[in-house]
DNA sequence: ACATAGCCGGGACAAATGTCCTTTTAATTC
DNA sequence: GAATTAAAAGGACATTTGTCCCGGCTATGT
């Protein structure tokens, strides 16, 4: 449930201590900093080190819509880069977060060069994209207690404390569904 | 609403008419054929020529939710390649279609020797999610109303005539819901 | 023309979800 | 410990959406 990456993220750490390359620079976030703003220009992906973040859009509703949340090795901002367009969604802390930074050139220019990282990022994007449209088709399709009930089960081996309002917004629906969903599911478990 | 990508089907006209490579076959498909079958194992990727089709996903309750609309350039069965899994969709052909079909090994070749290709490849992935994760926030977090106005603005250009079966799967309701909807929105707008 | 079947729109009701607001509980400060 | 505030839960009602089903329209064959 919490998108992670070994591959990529190993593929990043062994980059950046075989010293072969200077682009990747390291950088550390704190619960509620914002990685990448919504509606901002992004020039750099981000590689997640260690820690977790979430990356939700905000409809003009006011209203928060949560993608998923991401752990180590995930890739942030390359969709920015490759369509060249603004961010379509903020990626926020929720813990501490260790990342490694690559500005939009280097990065172009490390795949071009790395042809197995090359392989690695096609492979990510396929896997967020699939992931991506299962979940909006189940999440559209399905009632509520349906869909809480698959996302307990994803969040149970996590060590992660989700909030409420978290939860909430990953579902696309408000609290007070939530509560009810949440009471209904426990009562049914009798 | 219809997608589609010029410059992927442009490369691909190129290399079948350069006769520099001969892993490029067309194949064509009539309304109702499917390209792609959910659940099933792919080894092949398919780029459209001509045509239109529709992607959806079957849930295990019954219903459908439609994907896309996939046009002139599009590519098809790309994600069940790199990521190595089943289909996770259906891809059935409106109109009729010709298509470029190419195995996955082929395919993986092309990407290598091509380096533009391997570009403009990134590139449709990263817009296809780019797509897909704001149709989701945007459809979970706005009433029917909204959205059936949406994707009206959409198709009104296109001269694709989508059935109401198609509309109502397309924004993941009941067909009772999309007339409903339809006659909220025509008796605002006297 | 008539009968039949199939599709389409909508009425009536049920279920699900959102909105608003009150109550309850927990946490914090003095 | 009492007072105050903030956070969580849920009641009451309105709205939205789904389910079920009926009646009408169209097409087709005889």
């Amino acid at each position: 449930m919490i998108r992670i990456n070994k591959e990529l993220v190993d593929y990043f750490k062994d980059l950046k201590t075989s010293n072969t390359v200077d682009c990747i620079h390291k950088e550390v976030f704190y619960p509620g900093d914002f990685l990448i703003h919504q509606h901002k220009k992004g020039n750099t992906i981000f590689i997640i080190e260690r820690g977790i973040a979430k990356c939700f859009v905000n409809e003009d509703n006011g209203r928060d819509f949560i993608q998923e949340f991401v752990g180590e090795g995930e890739i942030l901002g390359e969709i920015e880069v490759f369509t060249d367009t603004l961010s379509f969604s903020n990626v926020q802390a929720i813990t501490e977060i260790t990342a490694f930074k690559v500005y939009k050139s280097d990065f172009y220019k490390l795949l071009d060069e790395h042809h197995a990282l090359n392989q690695i990022v096609i492979r990510a994007i396929a896997v967020k994209l699939r992931n991506t449209a299962m979940r909006a088709s189940q999440q559209q399709l399905h009632p509520i207690d349906y869909n809480l009930k698959k996302f307990m089960a994803l969040i149970a081996n996590q060590q992660l404390n989700v909030s409420k309002q978290d939860i909430a917004d990953y579902l696309g629906i408000t609290i007070r569904s939530l509560n009810r969903a949440l009471k209904n599911n426990t009562e049914n478990n009798l």
